[in-house]
RNA sequence: GGCUCAUUGGUGUAGGGGCAACACGUCCGACUGUCUAUUGGAUGCCAAGGGUUCGAUUCCCUUAUGAGCCGCCA
């Protein structure tokens, strides 16, 4: 045994035994006879000791000991004389006696702690280094633990755990596939999952009632900071369910993780329509952890002169409570932030709802006192706030005060980390229009049950039909969604049509689960969480990247590895496949 | 496909048309109670290529790499 204890787990009852302690040399510190060294595990830090008196070679030998070279001590637990109250294990040391260098180490080109000096790309090329640092493993075991209890919570609800395959067919909907040529047959290629939307049905059809998967998938879409190539999904789907079944059993599901992994008992999950969201908030993913809701002004703020308003489709605001004491060069700031390139808004108009009850607005000039008080009562505003107001087309100016809204949350301060607060969206379009493609796709995926009762506008006014679609939401980042599945090939080859889809194309594309569907599919109903995004969140971080073990970069390499890399010309021809990569980009 | 920013020692930053500053690390030395130990000393030629200039690390262009964003991501 190399060790009888972890580095975070001695304490004053162990004083006087005699342990083995094994770690990384966190760092020494030589003190004239003396000399300390931190040990480290990812259990903890704990002290070693070592006096020139009691023995001068093992001392010289412990000052030469560098940052992490693995080390094995063995001596006796004592109280410290002087104690470390920052250290969980500050209230002893351990008096080393026999010191074995396990491996000694190259200097790090970065130190390992949390305050560490490296920046992201030499951490991401030292990945094990960076693994190392205890803030990096609170991660790493955050995740670990949210996957045990979802598997705990799902493994209690009767759900089994059935894997399904990597390797499989390309479909046309939604991402770009990762492709795997087939050496077996050539000129053929599997594709990377994008999700196991089809495989997770079929075990539906099979019968597998209850199923789900902590599961990878694979999207080849340029990356952001939560986005990585291949991601991690709590894939999930339910048989004999309406939507009402999936959403209490999955509520249920976060209720359990915020119970064992944070110990926060969360309330009843409000729900809200797409319609609603949109309107009140202007996302389909709202940030409900404070109001500051919209409300549309085109009753008070049109036909009154300003011919911008009035050109509108809508003028909306949002009140800013208590920001009315905000500087000319804060609000010039708010109106450069709507009018960057990136939201695109042409400006915003501003009313100061000063304390002696009157207005100070950016549009003085076409608004009187009076008119200014109906936007105020409106908009529930008092003494001390800040109106915002943005017009132009709807979905656009929605959009728009959406990012002005989350920006002002963020400036006041309302958008804790550690305020947990989910919401289901509902109701969602069952159709989106391609203006690339000139057509009508999938929303979700193109197995979504449309609403029975918006049947009949499938014909007359597609974009208005609603789907049995639903997504959670946590802090305005959508954690998951999925839908109540089409199980009635009928139904299934009319959305098809609505897509566009000849019935070739879908039979060709897919036949397996159109076939399946013939032989007594069950309704059934599920969804998808994205587990890194939903331990990025409850880790408290924005980058999903510090959640995974090996991510990859901005260009979707690891730089650790150096991959993506080039092939044997020997493997091109197994694979009958050639590069026509330009010249002057092979390098 | 587009936009923005960045690239200075082992690491993180500062600087600025002629001398590259600070901190950490590392190496050598002092010190018997430290725990970001303290303390004395040592340690870099500014991503690559081209241009402007008497002179470029600094200004300009190109390329590469990285970060963030828009498009994209059912």
């Amino acid at each position: 045994m190399y060790r009888t204890h972890n580095c975070g787990e001695l304490r004053m009852e162990h004083a006087e035994q005699q342990v083995n302690l094994a770690g990384w040399v966190q760092r020494t510190r030589e003190f004239g006879g003396m000399t300390f060294v931190d040990l480290r595990d990812r259990y903890g830090i704990t002290q070693l000791v070592f006096n020139q008196e009691t023995d001068k070679e093992l001392c010289d030998r412990a000052g030469k000991l560098g940052r992490e070279f693995v080390i094995q001590a063995k001596g006796k637990v004592m109280e410290r004389s002087n104690k470390n109250p920052n250290l969980p294990t500050g209230d002893v040391e351990l008096i080393v006696s026999e010191l074995n260098i396990l491996n000694a180490s190259k200097t790090p080109p970065f130190t390992v702690e949390d305050d560490t000096d490296g920046g992201e790309d030499v951490r991401m090329k030292y990945r094990f280094l960076d693994l190392r640092r205890p803030q990096v493993q609170q991660n790493i075991m955050l995740r670990h633990r949210i996957a045990q209890e979802v598997r705990k919570y799902l493994d209690s609800q009767g759900f089994l755990e059935i894997e399904t395959p990597y390797l499989i067919r390309s479909t046309p909907e939604g991402a770009r596939d990762f492709v795997v040529p087939s050496r077996m047959n050539p000129g053929q290629f599997y594709a990377l999952p994008q999700s196991p939307q089809t495989f997770k049905q079929l075990l539906m059809v099979a019968g597998y009632d209850r199923y789900f998967q902590i599961v990878r998938c694979f999207r080849d879409e340029d990356l952001r900071a939560d986005r990585q190539p291949e991601f991690t999904q709590i894939d999930c789907e339910m048989t004999f369910v309406e939507q009402e079944d999936i959403l209490n059993t999955f509520e249920n599901m976060m209720r359990h993780i915020m119970k064992y992994v944070h110990n926060i008992e969360i309330d009843k999950v409000p729900r809200m329509t797409y319609a609603d969201a949109m309107r009140l908030y202007g996302s389909d993913k709202p940030d409900i952890r404070f109001g500051m809701t919209f409300v549309e002004l085109n009753d008070v703020a049109q036909n009154q002169g300003f011919k911008v308003f009035d050109d509108a489709e809508l003028v909306v605001g949002i009140c800013a409570e208590g920001c009315a004491s905000y500087t000319r060069k804060q609000l010039d700031g708010l109106t450069d932030f709507v009018k960057r390139p990136q939201i695109g808004a042409k400006g915003l108009v501003y009313v100061k709802c000063n304390e002696d009850g009157t207005f100070k607005s950016s549009v003085d000039k076409f608004f009187n006192q009076e008119q200014l008080k109906t936007w105020a009562d409106k908009m529930g505003a008092k003494a001390g706030d800040l109106l915002l107001v943005i017009s132009g087309v709807k979905e656009k100016a929605r959009k728009q005060l959406n990012e002005l809204r989350l920006e002002i949350g963020n400036q006041l301060g309302l958008r804790k980390k550690d305020d947990y607060k989910f919401l289901w969206v509902l109701d969602f379009p069952l159709l989106e229009w391609a203006e690339e493609d000139e057509r009508w796709v999938a929303r979700h995926h193109p197995f979504t049950s449309p609403k029975a009762e918006d049947f009949d506008k499938m014909d007359t006014d597609p974009g208005e039909v609603r789907a049995n679609a639903y997504d959670m939401v946590l802090n305005g980042t959508e954690i998951g969604g999925g839908s109540v599945r089409i199980h009635d090939r009928g139904l299934q080859e009319r959305v098809f049509e609505l897509l566009g889809m000849p019935e070739e194309e879908s039979v060709e594309k897919f036949g397996f689960l159109m076939g399946a569907f013939e032989y007594g599919a069950p309704p059934h109903a599920g969804l998808a969480f994205g587990f890194d995004r939903l331990c990025s969140l409850l880790g408290g971080a924005d980058a999903i990247r510090d959640f995974i073990a090996f991510p990859k970069n901005n260009s979707g390499r690891d730089v650790m590895i150096d991959a993506p890399s080039k092939i044997d010309a020997i493997q091109y021809e197994e694979l009958c496949i050639k590069s026509v990569v330009p010249e002057k980009e092979e390098v």
